[in-house]
Formats: C-alpha cells, structure tokens, sequence
DNA sequence: GGATGCGGGTCGT
DNA sequence: ACGACCCGCATCC
C-alpha cells in the first residue's frame, strides 16, 4: 500500500515507525527502533510502540475514559471510549471551567453515576458519548509482542477530555478519607455531647459543612432520591432544582470553596463548551475570574503521580499534552511566557475562540451550549449544523504554532513533540472514517475534528477536596470559604441524613 | 466498589 | 466475516 508510505513520509517520520504497520497484522515490527514515550492522551488515527517496561502501557491506560471491549481476539486488546459526563446545564465552576467528570468504567457504576447531580449547580449530569469514530466510539488497540507493546487508537475524540484516571483516583480516595474522619468525628461528637456544645458554630459547624459538600459531590443522588422523613425534603427530593434557600446556601458554600483552592488551570479562562454558540446564556471568556496567573502554582510534574490531590485542577495541566492540538494554539498559549503567557491567552480567548470555532466538530456546540434558561436543566437546544471543515483549509494556522504544551514538560520546556506529536497530525487523519458515508453515522453527531484537545485544555474538573485528611476539626480548608455561616449551623442536623441514603441502586 | 480482562453470545451490515 | 455491544465471571486494589 503507498498509503503506508505516504504516510510515513508525508509526516517525515522514518518509516517504520508510525504507520508502517498495523495492529491486526499478522507480524508486528521486528525490533523496534526506538519507543515512544507513553501518551496518556492519544487521539487520532495514531499508533504507537511503547517499551514492554512501560507500566502504564503494561496498564493499558488511559486518559480518557476507556473500557474493555470484546473483539474476540485474544492477542489483541480493544478498548473503546465511554465518552465524558458533564452538567446538563453546562454551568460553569466558580473557576470558569466545565465539570467533565470521568464516565465509570463499570456500566453498573456509570449508570449510577449518571443518577448523580452536578456538584456546582445541582442540575442532572450528562454523559456525552464518544463518537469519534465512523460515529462509533473512538477506540483503542493493544498489542504485546515481545519487547513491545503496540498501541493503535481509530478514531478523534470529539469530546472534552474526562478528568484523568489519577484525577479521579485521587478525588476518590480524598473522599474516602474525608468520610472516615466525618464519621469519627461523629462518634466523637455522640459520646461527648455536652463538650464543645457551645461552639458549634466554630469547629462542630465546618466539620458538617464540608461533609455536607462532599455528600453534595459524590453522593447525593439524582432526582430519584428519595428520603422518607428528612430535615431537608426540599432538598432532597425532586426539585433540585428548585430548592430553597438551603440549597441556595449550600450553594454558596460550594462555590467559595471552589475558589478558595488555589487555581492551577491557569490555562483557560476560556468556555470548553458553548464555545461556539454563544447565544443567550452564553459565558463570556472574559467574564472568568482571573485567578489563573499565578503561574507559579504551575505543575512542573507529569501526571499519574499526583494523588495527594491537594487540588483538583493540577492535572489538567498536565493533562494538556497533546500534539498538533489547535486549541492550544487557537489560545494563544506559549510555552515559556510564565504570566505574561497566561495572560495573554486569557485575553485572546474570546477571539480565538470565534475564530476558530468553525473548524471544531460544528455539531457540537449544541449539545454544550449553555441552556439559556437558568431555571433548570431543561431544554437543550439541539441545533444541527452541520458546517464540515477540511482539514486542510486549517492546517496552516495549525503547522504555524510552534509551541505546544505536553503532558510531561514544565512550562518552560518543550524540547520534545507532545503526545500525538507531530506524528498523529498527518493526513491518515481522514482515514477511515472520512470514507464512511456519514449519512450511515450510528449516531447523528458525526464530523470531523482535528485531534488535539479543542476540549481538552481546561480547567478540569473541581471538586472540593481536602488538603489534608486528618483535620476535621477546626481548621478544614473551607474554613475561609464559608463567611458567615453562623446561622446555617442546622446543616449539621441533615449531614446525617444525607449519609444514610447514600443513593444506592433500587 | 469499581477498574480491568476475558470471552460467550447477539445483532446488523 | 466484521464490528459494536450486552452480560456474567474472575481478579486485583
Ligand atoms: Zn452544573
Ligand atoms: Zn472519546
């Protein structure tokens, strides 16, 4: 095939090493001439060949959400994308980002997520499914042999990137950890009722708080959840949304303690959805708080290994990896500009963004745009556009950015290509699924994005989580993010209750 | 509990 | 035959 060839060549790559094989072929490259350094984030009709060293190779792992598929071959592993889980509402964190939690691997555990509501404004999540490929999801091949393991990804996300395996990990843990320490303090509280009764509103009061958040977060269910006989019906029954004023403090301190952590996403003040309608609802760029220069609290690290999860937000940093991603350049982000790069991104944001829209999976938008009705989740403007870019129309502002961010590099550094590097940007991008007639699309939402992470470059999701699991009493993180909440102490009354219907299946 | 792998089996093309 | 996908089983953390 000169396809092959072509390929190989038109992306200068010696060939052999990219696309000179295939992951059904019956015999995979002798001795490979060198490996690739891992991609926690591969997009696109990509192929990689990593060393069988290679732990999270070994892992199979993944960035994006990816579950085990049966392709009935044994030596073969495939897996295909789950997609992301986002607010319904698309609501915007206190941070200007979106919440783009990782589906569960598990279905059982994905549909009980989905059940779930957004951490930020109650609303219903949404699993935006992947389809990225042939409008099927985007999926992804394994392949030991011998000293290597080959990768192969067919398809381009077209969907925001889910928090990280390690992201979601560590939220879990923090959780967990949180949890336990509630529940000593509980007991603490139960034996010792008279000591400290006085200063509920200091101590006592912080403690159900937070707990009450992290209900909030990660447990309280969706709008099946019923409680029979609770301090707060509601609260928790159906009407999230319409929940009074408890919910509305709540809210609050929610809110503040989303800002109060330090805001590592410096890199995007920008709307990851409604990025390309912005109709009525719509939040401005501009609008976003402009916490994110402290460009110091930039993660110099990597990935995978951050789980103390002080914050919730360093990975998407690291996360950005990627390669010819013409988002990172549509941002005016440039590696090395420390502040001044920050803020210059922030501010070309908006315009970019405008610019570039059309170039991104036109269709979208409509399923992130921003319900204009702030009232609830309701409906969800479905517009079809279908305005197809080629992808060569785009490739010179793409091939024009030099700088990239990737996934293991300081801000400062950027010797090396990011993920797909300047290997997965090719041509073959159009490979298969471009000769699909999209017509026959599974799905209606089919297109053509460039890979690269148009949405992936946020700030990922944040979720309250402790900076420190053992102090429950006193000093929580969100001491400083709950002014006067003095007179909301009969909060702690319904933490309780919240507990003990920790959702659970039916 | 949930992430992962595996593989039998179904269904549509 | 191929690919997507459902489902249960088993392991591991
Ligand atoms: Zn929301
Ligand atoms: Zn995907």
């Amino acid at each position: 095939m000169p396809a092959d060839a072509a390929r190989d060549a038109g992306r200068g790559c010696p060939p052999g090493t990219t696309l000179s094989w295939d992951i059904n072929d019956p015999q995979m490259p002798r001795e490979p001439a060198h490996f690739d350094h891992f991609r926690e984030w591969p997009d696109g009709y990509v192929r990689f060949i990593y060393s069988s060293a290679e732990k999270k190779a070994q892992r199979h792992l993944s960035g994006w959400a990816m579950r085990n598929t049966n392709n009935h071959n044994g030596h073969i592993l495939k897996k295909s994308c789950l997609g992301v889980v986002v607010c319904a509402r698309a609501c915007a964190l206190p941070d200007g980002s979106r919440l783009q939690l990782r589906p569960a691997i598990c279905d059982k555990a994905r549909l009980k997520q989905q059940k779930k509501i957004c951490p930020n404004c109650q609303s219903a999540l949404e699993l935006i499914p992947c389809r990225g490929h042939s409008g099927y999801p985007v999926t992804n091949f394994w392949r030991l042999d011998g000293s290597a393991i080959f990768f192969q990804a067919k398809g381009v996300h077209d969907h925001p990137r889910p928090e990280s395996k390690s992201e979601t990990e560590a939220r879990r843990s923090a959780l967990k950890r949180q949890m336990a320490s509630f529940y000593q303090a509980q007991k603490r509280r139960a034996r010792e009722p008279e000591v400290g009764e006085n200063q509920e509103s200091s101590g006592q009061f912080n403690n159900t708080s937070l707990l009450e958040n992290l209900q909030l977060f990660d447990v309280i269910p969706d709008t099946s959840f019923s409680s029979p006989g609770q301090t707060c019906p509601s609260f928790l029954n159906s009407d999230i949304y319409t929940a009074p004023c408890d919910l509305a403090t709540f809210q609050g301190h929610i809110t503040s303690s989303f800002q109060k952590y330090p805001n590592p996403s410096i890199y995007l003040p920008r709307p990851p959805y409604s990025y390309d309608l912005a109709g009525p609802g719509y939040t401005s760029p501009s609008a976003y708080p402009t916490l994110y220069k402290d460009s110091s609290s930039i993660p110099s690290d990597t990935d995978w290994v951050h789980l103390n999860a002080l914050q919730y937000n360093v990975n998407s940093y690291s996360s950005y990896e990627s390669s010819f991603d013409f988002t990172s350049k549509q941002c005016g982000w440039k590696p090395g500009l420390g502040k001044l790069g920050l803020e210059e991104r922030t501010e070309h944001g908006q315009l970019q963004a405008t610019t570039r829209c059309p170039y991104y999976n036109p269709e979208l938008p409509c399923r992130y745009l921003v319900t204009p009705s702030a009232g609830g989740p309701a409906l969800q403007t479905v517009i079809t556009t279908t305005t197809k870019v080629s992808y060569q129309a785009y490739q010179g502002p793409a091939l024009k950015h030099s700088s990239d961010v990737q996934e293991d590099s300081s801000l400062s550094s950027c010797s090396f290509p990011s993920e797909n590097g300047p290997v997965s940007i090719c041509p073959e991008l159009l490979d298969p699924p471009s000769a699909v007639p999209r017509a026959a699309s599974p799905m209606g939402r089919t297109s053509l994005k460039i890979p690269g992470d148009f949405w992936a470059n946020r700030p990922a999701v944040a979720f309250p989580q402790e900076a420190a699991p053992s102090r429950m009493d006193g000093a929580n993180p969100w001491d400083m993010c709950l002014p006067g909440l003095g007179s909301e102490i009969s909060f702690s009354d319904r933490v309780g209750l919240l507990f003990g219907y920790d959702s659970e299946d039916f």
